[in-house]
DNA sequence: GTCTATACCCGGATAGAC
DNA sequence: GTCTATCCGGGTATAGAC
Protein backbone atom coordinates (compact mmCIF):
# COMPACT_ATOMS: atom_id res chain seq x y z
CA UNK A 1 0.00 0.00 0.00
CA UNK A 2 0.98 3.58 -0.62
CA UNK A 3 0.34 4.22 2.75
CA UNK A 4 3.48 2.65 4.25
CA UNK A 5 5.66 4.33 1.78
CA UNK A 6 4.70 8.47 3.44
CA UNK A 7 7.11 7.11 6.14
CA UNK A 8 10.33 7.48 3.94
CA UNK A 9 9.81 10.91 4.05
CA UNK A 10 8.81 13.18 6.22
CA UNK A 11 5.56 15.33 5.54
CA UNK A 12 7.24 18.66 5.70
CA UNK A 13 7.03 18.61 2.08
CA UNK A 14 5.27 15.34 1.37
CA UNK A 15 3.43 15.20 -1.92
CA UNK A 16 1.11 12.63 -3.68
CA UNK A 17 3.83 13.01 -6.69
CA UNK A 18 6.51 12.34 -4.74
CA UNK A 19 5.61 9.14 -2.71
CA UNK A 20 3.75 7.70 -6.59
CA UNK A 21 7.71 8.32 -8.44
CA UNK A 22 9.05 6.06 -5.07
CA UNK A 23 6.30 3.56 -5.34
CA UNK A 24 6.89 3.19 -9.20
CA UNK A 25 3.72 4.21 -10.20
CA UNK A 26 2.03 7.39 -11.54
CA UNK A 27 0.73 10.17 -9.99
CA UNK A 28 -2.80 9.28 -11.23
CA UNK A 29 -2.32 6.21 -9.58
CA UNK A 30 -3.35 7.01 -6.10
CA UNK A 31 -6.38 8.68 -7.35
CA UNK A 32 -7.79 5.28 -7.45
CA UNK A 33 -7.10 4.64 -3.79
CA UNK A 34 -7.84 7.95 -2.14
CA UNK A 35 -9.92 11.27 -2.90
CA UNK A 36 -7.33 13.54 -2.53
CA UNK A 37 -4.03 14.26 -0.52
CA UNK A 38 -5.79 15.03 2.77
CA UNK A 39 -7.60 11.82 2.75
CA UNK A 40 -4.26 9.65 2.10
CA UNK A 41 -2.58 11.68 5.12
CA UNK A 42 -5.83 11.14 7.56
CA UNK A 43 -5.44 7.63 6.41
CA UNK A 44 -1.90 7.61 7.72
CA UNK A 45 -2.85 9.80 10.72
CA UNK A 46 -5.57 7.23 12.15
CA UNK A 47 -2.86 4.54 11.49
CA UNK A 48 -0.42 6.42 13.39
CA UNK A 49 -3.05 7.10 16.06
CA UNK A 50 -3.48 3.61 16.70
CA UNK A 51 0.00 2.54 16.56
CA UNK A 52 0.88 5.23 19.62
CA UNK A 53 -2.08 4.31 21.43
CA UNK A 54 -0.91 1.11 21.35
CA UNK A 55 2.58 1.65 22.64
CA UNK A 56 1.42 3.96 25.19
CA UNK A 57 -0.99 0.84 26.55
CA UNK A 58 1.81 -1.73 26.82
CA UNK A 59 3.99 0.80 28.95
CA UNK A 60 1.68 0.67 31.07
CA UNK A 61 1.02 -2.68 31.76
CA UNK A 62 3.19 -3.66 34.69
CA UNK A 63 2.20 -3.02 38.41
CA UNK A 64 3.96 0.32 38.90
CA UNK A 65 2.54 2.89 41.34
CA UNK A 66 0.56 4.81 39.68
CA UNK A 67 3.19 7.33 39.39
CA UNK A 68 5.62 5.60 37.21
CA UNK A 69 3.01 4.72 34.96
CA UNK A 70 2.28 8.02 34.36
CA UNK A 71 5.76 8.48 33.60
CA UNK A 72 5.97 5.68 31.44
CA UNK A 73 3.13 7.01 29.43
CA UNK A 74 5.02 10.32 28.64
CA UNK A 75 8.27 8.23 28.05
CA UNK A 76 6.61 5.93 25.76
CA UNK A 77 5.40 9.30 23.31
CA UNK A 78 8.70 10.27 23.46
CA UNK A 79 9.46 7.12 22.75
CA UNK A 80 7.28 6.48 20.02
CA UNK A 81 8.34 9.94 18.05
CA UNK A 82 11.39 9.09 18.04
CA UNK A 83 11.07 5.03 17.40
CA UNK A 84 8.00 6.11 14.40
CA UNK A 85 9.12 9.87 13.29
CA UNK A 86 7.47 10.14 10.35
CA UNK A 87 4.10 8.69 12.08
CA UNK A 88 4.54 11.26 14.64
CA UNK A 89 5.10 14.09 11.93
CA UNK A 90 2.20 12.99 10.24
CA UNK A 91 0.00 13.46 13.35
CA UNK A 92 2.07 17.21 14.58
CA UNK A 93 2.12 19.07 11.08
CA UNK A 94 0.11 17.26 8.44
CA UNK A 95 -2.74 19.89 8.77
CA UNK A 96 -5.65 17.46 8.74
CA UNK A 97 -8.84 19.20 8.92
CA UNK A 98 -10.70 17.05 11.47
CA UNK A 99 -13.84 17.99 10.78
CA UNK A 100 -13.50 16.43 7.59
CA UNK A 101 -12.20 13.70 8.79
CA UNK A 102 -13.62 13.06 12.17
CA UNK A 103 -12.10 8.85 12.16
CA UNK A 104 -8.61 10.88 13.39
CA UNK A 105 -10.63 12.62 16.21
CA UNK A 106 -11.73 9.18 17.25
CA UNK A 107 -8.62 7.35 16.94
CA UNK A 108 -7.07 9.59 19.72
CA UNK A 109 -10.12 9.03 22.04
CA UNK A 110 -8.56 5.69 23.29
CA UNK A 111 -5.78 7.01 24.06
CA UNK A 112 -6.80 10.27 25.46
CA UNK A 113 -9.16 8.09 28.09
CA UNK A 114 -5.86 5.64 29.22
CA UNK A 115 -4.02 9.35 29.72
CA UNK A 116 -6.68 11.06 32.06
CA UNK A 117 -7.38 7.62 33.54
CA UNK A 118 -3.96 7.58 34.83
CA UNK A 119 -3.88 11.17 35.77
CA UNK A 120 -6.77 10.63 38.16
CA UNK A 121 -4.77 7.89 39.62
CA UNK A 122 -2.19 10.00 40.87
CA UNK A 123 -4.33 12.09 41.94
CA UNK A 124 -8.32 11.03 41.89
CA UNK A 125 -8.78 13.62 44.99
CA UNK A 126 -8.69 16.49 43.61
CA UNK A 127 -10.04 17.36 40.24
CA UNK A 128 -8.73 20.85 40.14
CA UNK A 129 -4.81 19.45 40.46
CA UNK A 130 -5.38 16.49 38.57
CA UNK A 131 -6.29 18.96 35.41
CA UNK A 132 -3.19 21.29 35.98
CA UNK A 133 -0.93 17.67 36.39
CA UNK A 134 -2.66 16.65 33.61
CA UNK A 135 -1.86 19.82 31.33
CA UNK A 136 1.63 19.99 32.47
CA UNK A 137 2.80 16.18 32.39
CA UNK A 138 0.92 16.28 28.53
CA UNK A 139 2.58 19.56 27.47
CA UNK A 140 6.25 18.01 29.17
CA UNK A 141 5.92 15.01 27.10
CA UNK A 142 5.32 16.59 23.91
CA UNK A 143 7.69 19.27 24.62
CA UNK A 144 10.18 16.40 24.77
CA UNK A 145 9.05 15.07 21.63
CA UNK A 146 8.87 18.00 19.41
CA UNK A 147 12.54 19.02 20.92
CA UNK A 148 13.73 15.52 19.53
CA UNK A 149 12.60 16.04 16.02
CA UNK A 150 13.34 19.51 15.36
CA UNK A 151 16.51 19.14 17.11
CA UNK A 152 15.68 22.57 18.64
CA UNK A 153 17.92 21.78 22.01
CA UNK A 154 20.76 23.73 23.04
CA UNK A 155 24.12 21.85 23.09
CA UNK A 156 24.31 20.52 27.23
CA UNK A 157 20.45 19.71 27.17
CA UNK A 158 19.32 15.87 27.36
CA UNK A 159 16.40 14.90 25.66
CA UNK A 160 15.67 11.11 25.86
CA UNK A 161 12.36 9.10 26.89
CA UNK A 162 14.29 8.47 30.11
CA UNK A 163 14.57 12.66 30.46
CA UNK A 164 11.03 12.81 30.30
CA UNK A 165 10.17 10.61 32.85
CA UNK A 166 12.40 12.09 34.77
CA UNK A 167 10.25 15.34 34.60
CA UNK A 168 7.08 13.77 35.15
CA UNK A 169 8.12 12.36 38.24
CA UNK A 170 9.18 15.44 39.26
CA UNK A 171 5.92 17.02 38.32
CA UNK A 172 3.98 14.15 40.17
CA UNK A 173 6.17 15.20 43.17
CA UNK A 174 6.02 18.76 43.41
CA UNK A 175 1.92 18.72 42.37
CA UNK A 176 1.45 21.14 45.00
CA UNK A 177 2.86 24.14 43.60
CA UNK A 178 0.85 24.01 40.33
CA UNK A 179 -2.00 26.52 40.26
CA UNK A 180 -5.51 25.74 39.90
CA UNK B 1 10.28 46.44 5.13
CA UNK B 2 9.23 43.93 3.52
CA UNK B 3 10.41 41.97 6.93
CA UNK B 4 7.34 43.25 9.18
CA UNK B 5 5.15 41.83 6.31
CA UNK B 6 5.59 37.95 6.76
CA UNK B 7 4.19 38.51 10.07
CA UNK B 8 0.91 38.64 8.66
CA UNK B 9 1.35 35.36 7.66
CA UNK B 10 2.52 31.99 8.80
CA UNK B 11 5.55 30.46 7.66
CA UNK B 12 3.34 27.08 6.62
CA UNK B 13 3.12 28.12 3.42
CA UNK B 14 4.37 31.32 3.12
CA UNK B 15 6.12 32.22 -0.02
CA UNK B 16 7.55 35.78 -1.10
CA UNK B 17 5.20 35.94 -3.88
CA UNK B 18 1.85 36.56 -1.77
CA UNK B 19 4.41 38.38 0.77
CA UNK B 20 5.48 40.70 -2.20
CA UNK B 21 1.68 40.80 -3.26
CA UNK B 22 0.58 41.99 -0.02
CA UNK B 23 3.49 44.33 0.13
CA UNK B 24 1.82 45.93 -3.41
CA UNK B 25 4.60 45.41 -4.78
CA UNK B 26 5.98 42.86 -7.61
CA UNK B 27 7.77 39.78 -6.99
CA UNK B 28 11.10 40.84 -8.09
CA UNK B 29 11.39 43.26 -5.99
CA UNK B 30 12.47 41.29 -2.42
CA UNK B 31 15.71 39.96 -4.48
CA UNK B 32 17.27 43.61 -4.80
CA UNK B 33 16.61 43.28 -0.64
CA UNK B 34 17.33 39.29 -0.21
CA UNK B 35 19.26 37.19 -1.85
CA UNK B 36 16.68 34.48 -1.66
CA UNK B 37 13.92 33.44 0.28
CA UNK B 38 16.15 31.72 2.67
CA UNK B 39 17.75 34.85 3.89
CA UNK B 40 15.17 36.46 4.86
CA UNK B 41 13.72 34.11 6.50
CA UNK B 42 16.76 33.81 8.41
CA UNK B 43 16.69 37.73 9.32
CA UNK B 44 13.23 37.40 10.40
CA UNK B 45 14.56 34.75 12.61
CA UNK B 46 17.57 36.80 13.94
CA UNK B 47 14.88 39.97 14.27
CA UNK B 48 12.39 37.19 16.25
CA UNK B 49 15.14 35.61 18.67
CA UNK B 50 15.94 39.72 19.58
CA UNK B 51 12.34 40.30 20.70
CA UNK B 52 12.02 36.74 22.54
CA UNK B 53 15.65 37.48 24.53
CA UNK B 54 14.45 41.22 25.67
CA UNK B 55 10.79 39.65 26.61
CA UNK B 56 12.72 37.14 28.59
CA UNK B 57 14.63 39.39 29.98
CA UNK B 58 12.40 42.02 31.04
CA UNK B 59 10.19 39.00 32.45
CA UNK B 60 13.46 38.57 34.86
CA UNK B 61 14.21 41.80 35.85
CA UNK B 62 12.07 41.96 39.60
CA UNK B 63 13.50 40.86 43.25
CA UNK B 64 11.65 37.80 43.15
CA UNK B 65 13.06 34.40 44.53
CA UNK B 66 15.13 32.52 42.14
CA UNK B 67 12.99 29.45 41.19
CA UNK B 68 10.04 32.46 40.44
CA UNK B 69 12.26 33.75 38.35
CA UNK B 70 12.78 30.85 36.12
CA UNK B 71 9.28 29.93 36.34
CA UNK B 72 8.86 33.64 34.64
CA UNK B 73 11.12 32.61 31.86
CA UNK B 74 9.31 29.93 30.93
CA UNK B 75 5.63 31.85 31.32
CA UNK B 76 7.52 34.53 29.16
CA UNK B 77 8.68 32.26 26.41
CA UNK B 78 4.64 30.72 26.03
CA UNK B 79 3.07 34.43 26.36
CA UNK B 80 5.47 35.05 23.23
CA UNK B 81 4.54 32.28 21.40
CA UNK B 82 1.02 33.54 21.51
CA UNK B 83 1.66 37.47 21.33
CA UNK B 84 4.08 36.76 18.11
CA UNK B 85 3.09 33.96 17.02
CA UNK B 86 4.25 34.31 13.36
CA UNK B 87 8.10 34.98 14.73
CA UNK B 88 7.36 32.27 17.21
CA UNK B 89 6.58 30.15 14.53
CA UNK B 90 9.14 31.33 12.00
CA UNK B 91 11.56 30.57 14.78
CA UNK B 92 10.85 27.15 14.99
CA UNK B 93 9.02 25.92 11.74
CA UNK B 94 11.15 28.01 8.78
CA UNK B 95 13.69 24.85 8.59
CA UNK B 96 16.62 27.55 8.45
CA UNK B 97 19.74 26.02 7.60
CA UNK B 98 21.83 27.31 10.87
CA UNK B 99 25.12 26.64 9.35
CA UNK B 100 24.10 29.07 6.27
CA UNK B 101 23.51 31.99 9.00
CA UNK B 102 25.30 31.27 11.51
CA UNK B 103 23.86 34.98 13.29
CA UNK B 104 20.82 32.78 13.76
CA UNK B 105 22.65 30.62 16.26
CA UNK B 106 24.54 33.87 17.74
CA UNK B 107 20.89 35.62 18.13
CA UNK B 108 19.99 32.87 20.22
CA UNK B 109 23.11 33.21 22.65
CA UNK B 110 21.97 35.75 25.04
CA UNK B 111 18.65 33.94 25.71
CA UNK B 112 20.49 31.02 25.85
CA UNK B 113 22.71 32.14 28.71
CA UNK B 114 20.21 34.02 30.43
CA UNK B 115 18.59 30.66 30.90
CA UNK B 116 21.03 28.68 32.13
CA UNK B 117 22.30 31.26 34.49
CA UNK B 118 18.89 31.34 36.00
CA UNK B 119 18.75 27.31 35.87
CA UNK B 120 22.42 27.42 37.98
CA UNK B 121 20.98 30.20 40.40
CA UNK B 122 17.84 28.18 41.16
CA UNK B 123 20.37 24.92 41.60
CA UNK B 124 23.62 25.89 41.51
CA UNK B 125 24.93 23.42 43.98
CA UNK B 126 24.53 20.24 41.80
CA UNK B 127 25.20 20.47 38.05
CA UNK B 128 23.70 17.18 37.17
CA UNK B 129 20.16 18.15 38.95
CA UNK B 130 20.58 21.40 36.84
CA UNK B 131 21.39 19.70 33.33
CA UNK B 132 18.25 17.87 33.97
CA UNK B 133 16.03 20.88 35.24
CA UNK B 134 17.12 22.89 32.64
CA UNK B 135 15.86 20.41 30.04
CA UNK B 136 13.08 19.65 31.85
CA UNK B 137 11.76 23.88 31.92
CA UNK B 138 12.99 23.79 28.51
CA UNK B 139 10.63 20.99 27.47
CA UNK B 140 8.06 22.20 29.27
CA UNK B 141 8.05 25.61 28.30
CA UNK B 142 8.24 24.75 24.54
CA UNK B 143 5.70 22.13 25.03
CA UNK B 144 3.07 24.66 26.69
CA UNK B 145 4.05 26.76 23.16
CA UNK B 146 3.77 24.12 20.76
CA UNK B 147 0.48 23.03 22.47
CA UNK B 148 -0.71 26.65 21.87
CA UNK B 149 0.34 27.01 18.48
CA UNK B 150 -0.91 23.44 17.16
CA UNK B 151 -3.73 23.82 19.58
CA UNK B 152 -3.15 19.85 19.94
CA UNK B 153 -4.12 20.38 23.35
CA UNK B 154 -7.72 18.19 24.14
CA UNK B 155 -10.88 19.89 25.48
CA UNK B 156 -10.07 20.20 29.36
CA UNK B 157 -6.48 20.91 29.10
CA UNK B 158 -5.57 24.59 30.30
CA UNK B 159 -2.82 25.80 28.32
CA UNK B 160 -1.40 29.24 29.36
CA UNK B 161 1.74 31.17 30.47
CA UNK B 162 0.27 30.89 34.07
CA UNK B 163 -0.11 27.02 34.03
CA UNK B 164 3.96 27.27 32.04
CA UNK B 165 4.40 28.50 35.18
CA UNK B 166 2.96 26.41 37.34
CA UNK B 167 4.42 23.63 36.39
CA UNK B 168 8.28 24.46 35.99
CA UNK B 169 7.53 25.47 40.03
CA UNK B 170 6.09 21.96 40.32
CA UNK B 171 9.31 20.74 38.59
CA UNK B 172 11.97 22.95 41.00
CA UNK B 173 9.74 21.89 43.84
CA UNK B 174 10.15 17.99 42.65
CA UNK B 175 13.40 18.33 40.97
CA UNK B 176 15.09 15.62 43.69
CA UNK B 177 13.11 12.97 41.27
CA UNK B 178 14.82 13.86 37.86
CA UNK B 179 17.13 12.06 36.46
CA UNK B 180 20.62 12.49 36.41
C1' DG C 1 14.40 50.08 -6.11
C1' DT C 2 10.89 48.71 -8.66
C1' DC C 3 8.75 47.30 -12.92
C1' DT C 4 7.70 43.81 -16.99
C1' DA C 5 8.50 39.71 -18.87
C1' DT C 6 10.00 35.33 -18.91
C1' DA C 7 11.79 30.63 -17.98
C1' DC C 8 11.57 26.83 -15.09
C1' DC C 9 10.00 23.55 -11.89
C1' DC C 10 6.74 21.12 -9.21
C1' DG C 11 2.48 19.69 -7.15
C1' DG C 12 -2.70 18.69 -7.51
C1' DA C 13 -6.12 16.85 -10.12
C1' DT C 14 -8.90 14.95 -14.11
C1' DA C 15 -10.15 12.44 -18.65
C1' DG C 16 -9.98 8.58 -21.19
C1' DA C 17 -7.52 4.44 -23.00
C1' DC C 18 -5.97 -0.20 -21.70
C1' DG D 1 -5.80 -0.38 -11.14
C1' DT D 2 -2.64 1.67 -13.74
C1' DC D 3 -1.14 4.18 -17.75
C1' DT D 4 -0.63 8.54 -20.90
C1' DA D 5 -1.67 13.00 -21.63
C1' DT D 6 -2.98 17.24 -20.18
C1' DC D 7 -4.51 21.41 -17.63
C1' DC D 8 -4.12 24.49 -13.96
C1' DG D 9 -2.02 27.06 -10.41
C1' DG D 10 1.70 28.69 -7.71
C1' DG D 11 6.31 29.50 -6.27
C1' DT D 12 11.52 30.71 -7.25
C1' DA D 13 14.54 33.18 -9.65
C1' DT D 14 16.76 36.03 -13.38
C1' DA D 15 17.38 39.64 -17.17
C1' DG D 16 16.88 44.05 -18.59
C1' DA D 17 14.30 48.44 -18.90
C1' DC D 18 12.93 52.59 -16.24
Amino acid sequence: MAVELIAERGVRDFSLAEASRRLGVTVAAPYRHFADRDELLAAVAVRALGTLEAALAAEVTGGDPPERRLAAIAGGYVRFATAHRPLFETLLRSGIDKDRFPEVRRAAEPMESLFTSCVLTVCGDDPGVAAALAGAVLATAHGYATLLLDGTAGGGVEVSPAAAEGAVLALVKGRSALPE
